[in-house]
DNA sequence: AGGCTGTGTAAGCAATGTCTTACACAGACT
DNA sequence: AGTCTGTGTAAGACATTGCTTACACAGCCT
């Protein structure tokens, strides 16, 4: 979970996990998404997510194609929600007592 | 949302979040439940918390009482499950087309 | 008033993270 | 074989984070 959040916790990371949502895409395409960093930048937040299991990667000839791997997120979904369910039962306990 | 996801990536605060999960707490005692780190360091999390809208904080006479605010976590939540999403509707559509 | 108790803040330092440029290397094309 | 295209990796500069110790200050108690 560690290594999810930590790599989500960056708005750049985020933005590819949305651009690659939908579907593969290619290194250079997600690269040319980020016309303010170079495409090196891009790549090491592709392996931060990659390592982190938030992406797939897939070889394909030249090109290495990327896509989103939501799995990653479970661990981190579970903590939200473990956080959040605690405002719910409060809710919950909030209107009985009404 | 970033305040937020930055401040949960880090594994300190996130064992404080779930401290103060079941209830207000204060300071000194949150403090002495992580003996391996300073009390000022503590307190520097915690407004880090706070700041990111993660916990509310009250004052009673000397003490802050601090309580996990997990609206805090909404945007957070919306990501992830935004993310989420994906790998349902591709689960739906490998039935679909099963 | 004076001295605890409880907490936040300031300054400084070591570790980490995020870029950039330069380079390496595999796969496609001629 | 030689070269181009696509992409990762290495090294280093710079900013940010997470700690520590020392200090500041408000609220209670006598």
């Amino acid at each position: 979970m560690d290594d999810a959040l930590r790599a989500v916790a960056d708005p750049t990371r985020r933005a590819i996990m949305e651009l690659v949502r939908d579907g593969e895409c290619c290194a250079g395409d997600i690269a040319t998404r980020f016309p303010a960093m170079s495409r090196p930048a891009v790549s090491q937040h592709l392996k931060v997510l990659a390592d982190a299991g938030l992406v797939d990667v897939r070889r394909d000839g030249n090109r290495r194609l990327y896509a989103l791997r939501p799995e990653g997120l479970a661990d981190a979904a579970g903590f939200i929600e473990r956080m959040w369910s605690t405002q719910l039962r409060r809710l919950k306990e909030a209107v009985e007592n009404e």
